[in-house]
DNA sequence: TTTGAATTATGAACACTGTTCAGTTTATTT
DNA sequence: AAATAAACTGAACAGTGTTCATAATTCAAA
């Protein structure tokens, strides 16, 4: 029931968007009535969490192959284009995992499990950088947040449709030529 | 009127962020009903846009002291340290200019005036450093992109909640240092 | 001063939202 | 067949953005 509940509801969300989907429209997908989606979720925040993880999931998913790439710089920067390609092909639900306010009910961190293992991976890959001579005597945290920061940043104004403030281009030549940009920058630091 | 209107949907805006208010919470504020907002704007969303255009305002203010800067690479900087300071300062206002997905009417591109301004700033520093010797024979469209970008996602990261991802660090730390690792970065490029 | 048109404001009503819960149906166990 | 447990319903509540016939106010002309 979980799932059949979770099928509808990715369906709808990626098609309409969170806001835009309203528990009856759910309900109606699968037909069953508003109130039955309450006895398997407590609230429609929880429909995203369960959504949240999901996408995590995919994510990690996508980034398995990368292990197998030995040279820790072109792991880095191949890790940039998965999760670049990510967020494009999975637009909404890149907006449901990194933009989007609803829950983000922190108290509970289990929900970061996934997240964790993405995080994690970033911060292995600059770690094994460093031991190549790369990105001396810096520390790894900022280091992994402003990458993750540029590749966000690039993300999220594609998402949010602020990549409009560049009108004559093309939105994905914009964030490839952006990436190649940076990770010359980071070659060159 | 607008004015009235306008400042009573700022103030409530960002306390309780733009979702969160109703024009009901904005009417009865005011202490006039609902249905006279209608009379000065077409809908929430237009109030939206008012304050959008606000919001840039006071964002190129804020920019302006920054052109007696002379050395083009000090001025890049300090550009990204007001621009920094002003999300953090302006947190909801940030939020609604470049992540809240709400309006983005673009047919009407006459809304994006100030947003252009700050644009042109941005992209006049960089050929400014450019003509000193710095980003040679870089393209202006796409340096700009990845520049706005990076600071755009460390300061989308902390409206969204998302640099909790990092727990055991304090969130000015997060951003002040990869701020200054981008700055590096962009140093040596 | 009175009239009448133009402006401004109202608030009930509409269709929607997330959420709850008393009551009904269905399934399982005794 | 009866009793219990599980699953589901759909009306109801309080909220939302938006509309519109009605009413109140303003103000210039007669």
């Amino acid at each position: 029931m979980r799932q059949l509940i979770l099928g509808a509801a990715r369906a709808l969300f990626l098609e309409k968007g969170y806001d835009q989907t309203s528990l009856r429209n759910i309900a109606e997908k699968i037909e069953y009535s508003p109130g039955t989606i309450y006895l398997y979720f407590k609230e429609k925040d929880e429909i995203f969490h369960a959504l949240h993880e999901e996408g995590f999931r995919k994510l990690t998913e996508k980034m398995l192959p990368l292990q197998h790439v030995s040279e820790p710089f072109e792991r880095l920067k191949a890790l940039g284009r998965v999760y670049m390609e990510f967020a494009l092909e999975n637009k909404d639900l890149y907006d449901l995992m990194f933009i989007m306010q609803a829950p983000m009910n922190m108290e509970k961190d289990d929900v970061w499990e996934e997240g964790d293992k993405a995080m994690d991976f970033l911060k292995t890959v600059i770690r094994d950088c460093q031991s190549k001579g790369r990105f001396q005597g810096k520390d790894v945290e900022y280091m992994s947040f402003i990458i993750w920061s540029a590749m966000h940043g690039m993300c999220a104004l594609y998402c949010r449709g602020r990549c409009n403030a560049y009108r004559h281009e093309s939105h994905l030549d914009l964030l490839n030529n952006g990436f190649n940009i940076l990770t010359e920058m980071l070659e060159t630091y």
